[in-house]
DNA sequence: TTTATTTGATAACAAATGTTATCGTTGGCG
DNA sequence: CGCCAACGATAACATTTGTTATCAAATAAA
């Protein structure tokens, strides 16, 4: 799972295999709830295989905002890194095969990795990336009409309309299931 | 201007001087273009004084996406670090006071905050901070109605609607300005 | 002050989207 | 294999939101 990552490490063997070793891999079925509601997140995931939604609960509707596959990092982002209740559910879709590391394991990394420059800048630029996405994503609820925005994740991300159950989309693309299904069949019939 | 950061960097006096030295003072009216479309970001600003938005030409529509306000830094952020072109203006909504610093300096110093623990983590913090912010924002978008992100924004940022002209405001909750003008009407008559 | 520009409210109508309900299909599981 | 739950399509109707146009008020500039 982690050898072919290992080129991106500069680091010595041995913190490689001490790092890799704080990992745990688990097999989830379908639907099963990796992180609740509420509970303080204590693990950060890496999915070897599967797929994951992140969702909450807004007044008995399900809401979901985001979505992630195969090798991609997850977690409730604020709660694991400020230790606060998680406002999220982290939940797979497909049957998954995932890693996951403790907090305070994933702290002793990062503490020694932002002590290397190339690893540390290179950290940086993950989370300004991030940053850049959560941009995009947002200003697209400005832009875009959700059809619009229905096509882009076509393009851009087709990996989450084959995979992804329908009704789950439509929280994401902010639209109600009925409408979802409107769009596209709106777009068949243009066709 | 920066002499109530001071106690904020723990650098040598030397260093403080020199990365002062490093912004210039600018005083500009209302209206003006501090960065303009397609332009590559070489500045980093901080407002003294005034108000800042930042918007984008969506089809002849003007699009707002952000606002700042006093002690804030501004830039088109994914521009200014990978020097791509800008897909936003910068523009003073008020007459406004404001330092800029090149991205060139700005570089200078990074380097030098990287190395010092303390506020390489605080940069990070910044970073991540800002992240946690845009993921608020865009969950609002699916969490809530048009009326429901008004009302938020009167509790949270009560200086954008006390200070932005409405127009402005429309576009950044994602309405057309009459739909935001009714929006205000309904709440007033409910009450 | 006078005038032009900016800003905001409102009405009337059109278009987009939500809600509820029904039905058919599919796929996993006993 | 058969059943049940999950999923998706569709219709009918209600509600929200956008568009265009007009007018009034506030503000800035001459």
């Amino acid at each position: 799972m982690f050898t072919k990552f290992r080129n991106k490490f500069p680091i010595s063997d041995e913190r490689w295999i001490e790092y890799t070793s704080y990992f745990n891999r688990i097999e989830a079925p379908a639907k099963t709830t990796l992180l609740e509601e509420g509970e303080v997140s204590k693990k950060l995931f890496i999915i070897e295989k599967g797929c994951i939604r992140v969702w909450f609960n807004n007044n008995g509707k399900d809401l979901t905002t985001q979505f992630f596959f195969e090798n991609q990092s997850v977690a409730s982002i604020e709660s694991f890194i400020k230790q606060f209740p998680s406002p999220v559910v982290i939940e797979t879709i497909e049957p998954s095969v995932i890693w996951w590391i403790s907090k305070n394991d994933m702290d002793k990394i990062l503490e020694e990795v932002k002590e290397i420059p190339e690893l540390r800048d290179r950290f940086i630029d993950m989370i300004f990336q991030r940053t850049f996405d959560y941009i995009r994503h947002f200003v697209s609820f400005i832009k875009d009409s959700p059809t619009q925005r229905y096509l882009t994740l076509i393009e851009e991300k087709p990996q989450i309309i084959q995979r992804v159950p329908q009704h789950y989309l439509a929280s994401y693309l902010g639209v109600s299931t009925v409408h979802l299904s409107r769009i596209k069949s709106k777009l068949v019939h243009k066709k």
